[in-house]
RNA sequence: GCUCCCGUGGUGUAGCGGCCAAUCAUUCCAGCCUUUCGAGCUGGGGACUCGGGUCCGAAUCCCGACGGGAGCACCA
């Protein structure tokens, strides 16, 4: 028995040996041979002894003798093994294939962003993995905040996102359900009808008093219900019985039915009083089937009334689920600071390449891909946290990277002429490795333009090479650079550059910057480049994300007369 | 103020009592490769907030401190 110890605290010790400079520790060791014999019913006590008599035995060998011991007893333990990371989502909890129901419910008051989507992927995802149902529901509640274009706006986005969903509908359409399950409380004494004043009910759920209300009877209720719903009282609410005097405020006899006579985009004038979302959300998720609702960890509070609510209603109780919102940094995604800035047009609109709405970074050039894979990086923990547009970036980067044609643009551009310059037909790919992605055909004389940063570059004398053409010697530099052509060999440490011919495209790229820096608005945000792009931009297809060879990637819009290009990133 | 939640390299994460002298990604640096300053490849730097406790053993469990966030709406 004594043996097996032995051998097993021998393989590790000479693995620990060998893996840090002959001296094997104590600690480390001994934690593997437990881990391993515990199962074996081994006992720590038993183990202990024999481990450090061992670990001092394999102290004493000399390195070549620990590797060859360790070869003798373990090879295995020799090559140190890279770990897999899983990046899918972790299993829910008392869920069932088959039996799975999410849900994203947003409000149709804005454009979603990427707060929205990683709501949205987490919710979608975990249906799919469940073969489940994934429920679209619009949370208009209340018509002060919804409006009608959004509704259309907000599944646009989804389906951009690659989203797709089993059933779709607006809560405002269960109002009568709503209705029925308000009564139900106030018959069973569990909800009562506030006439107090908004600075009365703040008051005094700040202090954990109760008001006069909450102990009219039950008839009463009913009646100033039933005028709440007719429109013969106005300014008041229904309430739940919470508890008063609960630590948690939120607890403290919640409101679940306001008056709000604005009309609203989908019913109209029908209704007048209105759910909150205390009511609405927890309603919904419990009859429209939902197992799994997902929010993000500010409603954390309201998890205890959500489920009184239910248990008030005799209604199913869900698996209730939060996770810490999305930032990013520089980045703002409430319409609190965006709107002022889209007021004073200092941002162009919803769609503007440096917000982090879906339709900003649509335009930008980040592909849903990217998106997807940065909320899956991000995951659900409840840890807050503060991410920077890299990790897009460069997830964007590496799906774009082998499928984008590579082209000429020559910001600021400076012209070059070139002495003896052959006239040239040069057949240039679009990508370096997948000739698949085509060539463009360029023809050149004497005269070509090429950055200012690269000129800036060039001393006289020195040899350059126009990329994939020819090399350039420096001849002569002012306002125009003068070059002699000197030979097709390639150079291998030469500088190379991009260029154009004179038959060029002229045209802007918009090179987005972090919106904010430490809170306050970055007046340097957005970049306008100028510069010639070759002349083969104009058969690319309006959308259409390329890479502007040394320049970055770029997605390309094109409109009648012209092209303007957004740098979605380096 | 009260209550709740959170705290792993610069950043974002994995791990949730022994297999962790800690995962992966990103960023940064170096080298290789490349007719792009892109991609790719190799290597490097860099972390369990602190203090107690439980245990043979703690990033992991408990207590406390500190730090951050949220809620205290007739908004969601």
């Amino acid at each position: 028995m004594t043996n097996k110890i032995r051998v097993t605290a021998q393989k590790y010790a000479l693995q620990n040996a060998v893996q840090f400079n002959g001296k094997a520790d104590t600690k480390a060791v001994i934690g593997k041979v437990i881990a391993e014999l515990r199962k074996n019913g081994f006992s720590p006590q038993e183990i202990l002894p024999i481990v450090n008599k061992v670990i001092s035995e394999v102290n004493k060998l000399s390195a070549d003798k620990q590797i060859s011991e360790l070869e003798k007893v373990a090879p295995e333990l020799l090559v140190k093994e890279k770990k897999e990371r899983d990046f899918s989502l972790p299993p829910l909890p008392n869920a069932e294939k088959g039996k799975v129901v999410t849900r994203f419910p947003p409000e149709p008051n804005g454009y979603l962003h990427i707060g929205h989507a990683k709501a949205s992927i987490v919710d979608y995802e975990y249906a799919r993995m469940y073969n489940g149902k994934f429920i679209i529901r619009f949370d208009d509640t209340n018509p002060d905040n919804a409006d009608i274009k959004f509704y259309d706006a907000q599944k646009e986005d989804l389906q951009w996102l690659g989203i797709n969903w089993d059933e779709e509908y607006n809560t405002s359409s269960n109002l009568n359900k709503h209705y029925k399950l308000a009564e139900q409380l106030i018959k069973q004494g569990d909800a009562y009808v506030c006439i107090c004043s908004s600075d009365v009910i703040k008051e005094c759920r700040f202090s954990g008093r109760k008001c006069e209300c909450r102990d009219s009877n039950c008839g009463d209720n009913l009646d100033k219900w039933k005028q709440m719903l007719k429109g013969g009282l106005d300014d008041v609410i229904l309430r739940m019985k919470g508890d008063m005097g609960c630590v948690n405020t939120a607890m403290r006899d919640p409101t679940l039915f306001r008056i709000i006579e604005t009309t609203h985009p989908i019913q109209g004038d029908k209704y007048r009083v209105w759910p909150t979302y205390d009511f609405a959300g927890a309603v919904e998720d419990s009859i429209s089937g939902v197992t799994h609702p997902f929010r993000t960890k500010e409603y954390e509070l309201r998890d205890e009334g959500y489920f009184k609510l239910l248990d008030l209603l005799g209604l199913r109780k869900p698996h209730l689920m939060e996770f810490a919102r999305l930032n990013i940094e520089g980045m703002p995604v409430s319409k609190r600071k965006i709107k002022p800035l889209i007021d004073k047009g200092i941002v162009l609109d919803y769609d503007d390449i440096r917000l982090p709405t879906l339709r900003g970074l649509k335009k930008r050039g980040i592909l849903p891909a990217a998106i997807k894979q940065f909320v899956f990086s991000q995951g659900i923990s409840k840890a807050e946290s503060i991410a920077n547009f890299s990790l897009v970036e460069s997830a964007n980067r590496k799906i774009l990277d082998p499928i984008s044609k590579r082209y000429f643009f020559v910001p600021n551009p400076i012209k070059l002429v070139v002495k003896n310059a052959p006239i040239k037909q040069k057949e240039i790919s679009f990508h370096p490795s997948d000739k698949s992605l085509g060539s463009r055909l360029v023809k050149t004389h004497d005269l070509f333009y090429i950055s200012r940063s690269d000129v800036e570059k060039l001393k006289i004398g020195d040899i350059f090479r126009l990329k994939d053409l020819y090399n350039v010697k420096v001849c002569k530099k002012n306002d125009v650079v003068h070059g002699e052509y000197v030979g097709e060999n390639l150079i291998s440490d030469s500088l190379k550059i991009q260029w154009t011919t004179d038959s060029f495209v002229e045209m802007n790229v918009l090179v987005p910057h972090q919106l904010f820096n430490d809170e306050i608005y970055n007046v340097d945000s957005l970049e306008t480049v100028k510069g010639y792009a070759e002349e083969s931009v104009r058969n690319i297809s309006d959308g259409e994300i390329v890479q502007f060879e040394r320049f970055g990637f770029v997605r390309l819009e094109k409109k009648d007369d012209y092209i303007i290009g957004y740098r979605t990133h380096k």
